[in-house]
DNA sequence: ATATCTGCAAAGACTTTGCATGAGA
DNA sequence: TCTCATGCAAAGTCTTTGCAGATAT
């Protein structure tokens, strides 16, 4: 175990679950990046750092880590997932995903975040009652055509 | 050719596409439904029509209809894409989606619409001018547990 | 010590592609 | 007629599963 404590080892540990080198290097691999990384993509990294990890481990991890909330997954839309650390002490700010059509690029956005929010708390309450549902959370995303994208479409 | 003209046909016809018997028999099943149904759902619903029909026909004519922005394509996280028709005459109202985390369920809610569309507008106004995106379009989904997967969870 | 975790290989699920035949305009 | 569309089978991707060996506690 060469990696020093980290703040998700309560998390783990507290439910029984085990640190192991792998979880530490995928989170520690999520924790560095600030781009979208697919599970393949967050393979390369972990195997670059600790060849001898599976594609398998880095997929079970990611449903592990999903399932405790500590990670996000999203869909693109390009038929593979991404996953970003939640935010937190150690996760990004809560930001929202605009994504190019044309080319699949992803930009983070948290402009106009605030304003959202109360609309957000309106809506989750009302559809709480109305549909009897505990909202939990929810995803907001814009599509449209970067710059290049559009340069090229002319 | 058993099936009366369709709204669709200007659409179809006036970019060069054909009229075929699958191609309307997927936006009858569609526009038939209140369901959200994947490529498989609609293969059977299609198949029971129409038994020559083929999957991949299926895959290629929602592919199609969705670059002709007649129906949308959605993922609720359970590995398999659904659509929708558009709104329109033909379509829905515009609604967003609250998917419960349990077992999956959909419902489509249209309250708060009214409340999205200004933070939305000032939104994609602002993502615009400062990403140089030309925003097309936006996804909404609330994620939950519905009354009865709650009720399990105790 | 022992229950959990991992790696490998294989399987699974959804979707796409190649190609010869069939059908719309 | 002559493209465009279809069906079948095969292939392609991403993801999950089974199982024996390895590891954390």
């Amino acid at each position: 175990m060469r990696h020093k404590t980290g703040w998700w080892h309560r998390r783990l540990r507290g439910r029984g679950y085990r640190i192991t080198v792998p979880r530490q290097i995928i989170l520690e691999v999520l924790s560095r990046t600030s781009r979208h990384l697919s599970a393949e993509d967050i393979y390369i990294e972990v195997h670059r750092i600790y060849p001898q990890v599976g594609l398998t481990t880095v997929y079970r991890t990611l449903e592990l880590l999903m399932r405790m909330g500590l990670i996000y997954k999203f869909d693109f839309g390009d038929g593979r997932a991404r996953y970003e650390l939640a935010e937190g002490p150690q996760g990004k700010l809560h930001h929202h995903h605009l994504i190019c059509t044309g080319c699949g690029r992803v930009v983070d956005y948290t402009d106009f975040i605030e304003e959202e929010v109360d609309l957000l708390q309106k809506t989750e309450k009302g559809l709480s009652r109305k549909y009897n549902f505990k909202i939990q959370s929810h995803l907001i995303q814009f599509y449209g055509l970067c710059a290049e994208c559009r340069k090229r479409e002319e």
